[in-house]
DNA sequence: AATATTCGCAACCGCCAGAGA
DNA sequence: GTCTCTGGCGGTTGCGAATAT
């Protein structure tokens, strides 16, 4: 049996998007609306698998997505997010209106995981790393204790029920013989207690297929989401950044991009 | 100036769940 | 109930840019 890929994959490009492609996919959708995913490479006249076409669309090309690094407040709600839900990515981009999971998953894997870390937390557990590595070391002490005591009971009951015990005597142990515990009985997941945040999801942006209006009005500044006025331009996040830096490739490529965008109508 | 290394982001891959035949 | 297909998710990779040597 077996699952058979997406699409044909013979003769499909892969790779960055082209502005060419990036035109026609959003051109297809605008038209078309959000359909069968698997036609529309086809139908668009793309030369990408119908899941390239969905992922370039909901992580770039939707038109409510936001642009830019993400604000402190976002930063923080997805820390305090990631705290309560784990490594769910769509769950917590759910919260953050306009930003991908995608997106979320590499700011947290670049720029939060470090973060915490400087600050001494870990970013695992969420708890400082100090305190983490004593709770550990006493939970090994702990297990340590518990297997000696273990150790020395069935020492004291092996003593006393075969005085003069010789390895000899030990019968061989024949493979049906032994018995092996259950992994349910002793496995005991420990997932994240997520039960406390219900994701609203309300914003379903599946239906929206044209461009905000206000797009048109807004400035750079507004469209892009910087502060294009204050920042200290270090780069370290305690000014005001992102700042616009004309020579910075990626905010580039997004002033570009939204350039473009605008261009189209 | 040249080369090596690190960083950050976009895109891909494999798996899973749900829907429908 | 089984099988197939699609959309979605999370982990990983590839590659260009930035930085260090």
């Amino acid at each position: 049996m077996g699952r058979q890929p997406c699409c044909d994959k013979v003769g499909l490009k892969k790779g960055p998007w082209t502005a060419e492609e990036d035109k026609k996919l959003i051109n297809f959708i605008l038209n078309n609306g959000q359909c069968c995913w698997r036609a529309v490479p086809k139908l668009a006249g793309l030369l990408r698998c119908g899941k390239s076409c969905r992922l370039r669309w909901t992580n770039y090309l939707r038109p409510d997505l936001k642009r830019g690094l993400l604000s402190d407040s976002e930063e923080k709600m997805v820390i305090d997010l990631h705290a309560q839900l784990g490594n769910r990515w769509s769950k917590i981009a759910a919260q953050l209106p306009g930003r991908t999971d995608n997106e979320i998953k590499n700011h947290w894997n670049t720029h939060i995981k470090k973060k915490l870390r400087k600050m001494g937390i870990d970013p695992l557990t969420h708890r400082p790393i100090a305190s983490s590595r004593v709770e550990e070391e006493e939970e090994q002490a702990k297990l340590h204790e518990e297997i000696m005591s273990i150790t020395h009971e069935t020492d004291e009951i092996f003593n006393a029920s075969s005085p003069g015990f010789c390895t000899d005597e030990v019968p061989m142990i024949q493979p049906h013989e032994i018995i092996v515990p259950s992994a349910s009985a002793s496995v005991t997941s420990s997932s994240s207690s997520a039960s406390s945040v219900s994701p609203s999801c309300s914003s379903s942006n599946s239906s929206l297929m044209e461009w905000p209006e206000s797009m048109y009005l807004l400035g750079l500044d507004d469209i892009m989401g910087w502060d294009l006025s204050s920042g200290d331009g270090d780069g370290d996040g305690d000014g005001g950044e992102p700042k616009f830096d004309p020579f910075n490739q990626y905010q580039r490529s997004n002033f570009e991009q939204e350039a473009w965008k605008l261009e189209l109508f």
